[in-house]
DNA sequence: TAGTGGTCTAGACCACCAC
DNA sequence: TGGTGGTCTAGACCACTAA
């Protein structure tokens, strides 16, 4: 088999040319070498570059295309991928009204602040009990009606000052990307049905008791790293959230 | 462009070769010529078959592979995809327990009848309001106890006698496939949190009013028609429902 | 018009599996 | 050992975009 490093002998390397390929792009996405939004070398210079063939890189770039980390626009490039409001409503934000349209909810924060890592922000974010966190609670709101309420944690290493940011925007990805360097790139959610409390039910104008869907995510950055955990309340009696299965 | 079937002049097709191919395949599954479990011809059989190249018959190959539809298996061949417990599992049964190990639950069938299309069923299966459905009422159990309330509904022209197969298989699109041919490729769903109704709480062994979670689907053959609504309500105060966003 | 990604082909060798 | 899919290469032509 080709390769790009060398085996060490003792373990035998089993990936393929182009999952190093692939590795070492990823690599450059994660250290910012190609940021969110920019254009990359075109498949015969990345071809050059990485000593392999012109196939090889675009079976990578595939790859990576794959994982919706490129954008690949026919005679214009391929493009590192941005979080703008179509990656929120197609591959992050599922809410959709009652004709199935995807609808993005608004946003108001109603505090940002710092904290020591309780001992589920801990387990949540694979950090230290007692480390530096900044929390986020906002209420979302669809058709003018608070729908959804919001609370955030990341660790402050991660986002230094974030809890300073003036006004935070409603697609905070957006906001971990162009000002902290760290790209959101999966996430996993757990989904139950609870019942509102007494400060979600005021917060989000319900009754308590009334039945919402609790959205339990923990966001992943390009690195593997848990960025962000998140638990979203939300009043389903207008909306509904969807998963597509294959 | 190379074409195997011809366009009309008139409109010219757009489709590249690979996905002709793909479309090819796929008819041949639709049409029962391939079955669930049985393996394709090898890749230059198809290749010299179809009048193309091996690289374009692999590249319909990892499409049909990308959605679920083939199996690959190296030095074995590649085989049309069955619903298993596995696929059940991973593509549509998205229930994790408290470790977030993934569950499947037992099933108990409440009741299996005919009947006649009321309006929601006919808008959802896209059939004629009146036309024969059968209805399945299931309850289905984790660790011993009942976790979820099913309400299947498929139109009858699609599963002739349906209701009169006496033990139904708790992986439900198993049957679909073995006894009628009806393969299921994707599925819609929208969640919601809901009240539970009197006859829920009672069959769940849950108060009245308690949240639940509300799964509303609809199940696609491979040829893109609706074949099945199923709505789940879910007691999650013991489990989570999983989803992988990227 | 020049440059990009998209498609298609052809052939080589490798890794895995069944016999 | 023979056949399968998996990887890699090389080169041709097409379709789209921007200047």
């Amino acid at each position: 088999m080709n390769r790009i490093i060398p085996s060490s002998g003792l373990v035998p390397e089993a990936k393929p040319l182009y999952a190093q390929v692939k590795e070492l792009m990823l690599g450059r996405m994660i250290e910012g070498v190609w940021k969110p939004g920019a254009v990359l070398p075109s498949e015969f210079q990345l071809a050059e570059e990485f000593g392999v063939s012109q196939g090889t890189v675009r079976k990578a770039l595939d790859a990576l295309a794959a994982e919706n980390l490129v954008i690949r626009r026919q005679g214009r490039g391929t493009f590192v991928a941005e979080h703008d409001e179509d990656r929120a409503l197609f591959h992050f934000f599922h809410l959709v009204g009652r004709n199935g349209e995807r609808r993005l909810p608004g946003g108001t924060v109603l505090s940002c602040r710092d904290g020591k890592a309780n001992k589920e922000e801990a387990a949540r974010l694979r950090i230290d009990r007692g480390a530096a966190v900044t929390r986020i609670r906002r209420v979302r709101d669809l058709d003018g009606a608070p729908a959804i309420l919001e609370d955030i944690s990341v660790p402050c290493d991660l986002f230094p000052g974030l809890s300073g940011v003036s006004d935070l925007p409603n697609t905070i990805y957006e906001l971990y990307e162009r000002n902290f360097g760290v790209t959101i790139s999966r996430a996993e959610e757990r989904l139950a049905a609870i019942e509102a409390g007494p400060d979600v039910a005021k917060l989000l104008g319900l009754d308590v008791g009334q039945p919402i869907l609790e959205i339990d995510r923990i966001a992943f950055a390009l690195d593997g790293r848990a960025a962000e955990w998140r638990v979203s309340l939300c009043d389903t009696r207008h909306h509904r959230y969807l998963a597509e299965l294959v």
